[in-house]
DNA sequence: CTCATGCTACGAAGAATTTCGTTGACTCTA
DNA sequence: TAGAGTCAACGAAATTCTTCGTAGCATGAG
């Protein structure tokens, strides 16, 4: 499995979609999208034709209306997402993204709780690894 | 002051130089950026060139050699970028984003105890306005 | 002064992204 | 079976991104 390209913004449009709605049809997706910002459906169709080229979605063709999924869950995405933006913009360190992540958004009580409980099993992880 | 555009792959790469330099010369920054990836001289010059209309960047123009400045720090940029990102792959959940950028490049311990000094502080923080 | 050098400006080409119209095929129904 | 509706495929246009060649101007050395 090579790595996949970083979708595009209106890639990553529809693979939310995807994502929420698990495999779908071109025209169910479109009823998402446009709902949000006027779109032509072959707009989508030919995005979604690019991303199968590019390997991002896979597609049952056996009827003749094809059912498109993602081939990336939405959390390997995301990481790698997150791996790419550390590396352009932050130098890899992951610290000063997630101080700007914080920074950028004021996380609830509820959210900073959580936050602390992850880093608790990341400690956790490394004593029992090390 | 309005919003600055995204900057592309390529500006986001001179911009990384002006930062780390300060203002700079295209030459300048060219050194910098051929030495990672040959470029033309005049590619990094266009470049710079396009970023001044989109208000990326400024430049002195006193002397023949111009100087080029970045507009917005690092970290004001940081945060936009990762502002960008999480609308438009995390539904704005900072938390998801940051259990991504823990799991996408493992932290040092040192790491995780600069990243839980600044959730205590964020936590004071609230505590203070609350 | 003249020429080599270094600089900006400009244009253009090629690639990637985003959008949509048209076409031809299939399907369902009256 | 004829027509309306739906679908995938394709081409193409508009836009943005990236790259670089060329031209024209200034400057400094000989």
């Amino acid at each position: 499995m090579k790595t996949l390209p970083r979708p595009t913004d209106a890639e990553l449009g529809l693979l939310r979609v995807l994502w929420q709605r698990g495999p779908s049809t071109v025209r169910q997706i479109h009823d998402v999208v446009a709902k949000a910002r006027p779109t032509g459906y072959t707009t989508v169709l030919k995005l979604l034709q690019i991303m199968t080229e590019k390997g991002l979605v896979r597609r049952d063709e056996t009827d003749r209306t094809h059912i498109y999924e993602a081939c990336s869950s939405e959390e390997q995405t995301q990481r790698q997402l997150v791996r790419d933006l550390l590396e352009r913009a932050f130098g890899g360190s992951s610290t000063r993204l997630v101080m700007q992540a914080l920074a950028a958004k004021r996380a609830t009580p509820e959210e900073l709780a959580e936050i602390r409980r992850l880093l608790d099993d990341r400690q956790e992880d490394r004593h029992g690894r090390d």
